[in-house]
DNA sequence: CGTATCGCTGAACATGTTGTCCAGTGGATA
DNA sequence: TATCCACTGGACAACATGTTCAGCGATACG
C-alpha cells in the first residue's frame, strides 16, 4: 500500500489536466506509454484511483446551499437511520463518528428556506434524537487531494 | 441554471461508467454524437461539470483515518487561519460555517496516533481558540451526486 | 403568415489515440 | 548464475475524436 514518485506524478498530472490521454502523459513524464498504462492499471486495481467520474457542482444544479448536520441517534437505530438518509437525494454524504450514536452528514438545498424542508425530511424519522446544523458560508479549501498525493509520493515510509 | 432530462442521463451515465466515450454514450442514449458533445461542452462551460479528475482514495495512499474538526477562530483571524490550514496536506477540505468564527475541516491521518500529530499541526496556530474533533468510523453514504442529479433533471422548477 | 433562430440528426473526413502485441535491456533477488 | 520484474521502443489494426456540412422540425418574432 502506497505510491512511488512516478505514481504521484501521474496522479497529480491527471488531477490538473484530466482530459489528457495516456500517450500525452507518457510524453510529459518522459517515460514509455506502456509504463504509464501499467501504472494506471495498477493504481486502479489497487483502489488508489477509484474512478474518473464527473465532478458535479451542486450549486450549478440549483442547490447553492450546503450544510453539515450532526445527528444524535437512538441506540440500536443506526441501520434504520442510515437507510432512511440514503433515500434523501439532498444527503450527499454520511459518516458515523465517535460519540455514542453520532452521525455527520453533508446536505445541500435550493435556498436557506429550502434547507428547512430538507432538514425536516432528514430528522423526520424515529431514530433521530437531536440534530445540530451548521450552514456553510465559504469554502476556502475545496475537496483536494494533490497535496496529500505529493506527500505520500515523497514519504519513503509509505512505499509499498 | 439547471439541467434537463437528457443532461441528467448524460451525467448519470458518465458517473456510472466514466470510461465510455462520447460515441458510446450517444449510442446508449439514442441521440446523435454531436448532441452529446454539445451537451457536454455546455455542461462544462456552465460549471455543472467541473472536471473529470481522478477520485483518489486516501486510505489506499496510506491515510485510512478520517476525521472532522470544528475550529473556533479568534475574531479577525479568519484569513490567517485559512492560509495556515491550506498548507497542511492532511486538510482535505475546509468550510467556514455559521456560528461566530467557526470552521469545519476534513482531515486524514495514517493512524489514530498520527491523527494527534495532524491535529497538533492544525491547531498549532494563534488564531485558533478551540478545536473539537470527531473521528469517522463508517461511511455509509460516500460522497454521491447521482440522486441529486436525477432529482434536478426531473424537477421542472429547476429548468433553465 | 412568413421568416429567422435554435437544437438535433446523420454523414463525412483526416487525425490522433487506444489496446495489444513483441523482443530487448537493466536491476534486484534467490 | 539464473530468474524475475519493470521499463523501453517499436509495431499494428481498430477505434474514437474534432470538425464541418446540409437538412429538418419546432419555436419565437416581425
Amino acid at each position: 500500500m502506497g505510491i512511488d514518485a512516478l505514481d504521484g506524478r501521474i496522479i497529480v498530472l491527471l488531477a490538473r489536466e484530466p482530459r489528457i490521454g495516456v500517450l500525452e502523459m507518457s510524453r510529459r513524464l518522459g517515460v514509455a506509454r506502456g509504463t504509464v498504462q501499467a501504472r494506471l492499471d495498477r493504481l486502479q486495481s489497487n483502489g488508489v484511483i477509484r474512478g474518473f467520474g464527473p465532478q458535479v457542482d451542486p450549486a450549478a444544479l440549483g442547490y447553492p446551499v450546503t450544510a453539515f448536520a450532526t445527528l444524535q441517534i437512538r441506540q440500536g437505530q443506526g441501520a434504520d437511520v442510515r437507510a432512511h438518509l440514503a433515500t434523501v437525494p439532498e444527503v450527499l454524504e454520511l459518516h458515523t463518528t465517535t460519540g455514542s450514536g453520532d452521525m455527520l452528514c453533508r446536505l445541500v438545498a435550493r435556498s436557506n428556506a429550502d434547507l428547512q424542508r430538507v432538514i425536516d425530511r432528514v430528522v423526520g424519522f424515529d431514530g433521530i434524537v437531536r440534530a445540530a446544523t451548521a450552514i456553510v458560508m465559504e469554502n476556502p479549501v475545496p475537496l483536494r487531494i494533490i497535496p496529500l498525493v505529493e506527500q505520500a509520493a515523497e514519504d519513503p515510509a509509505l512505499r509499498e
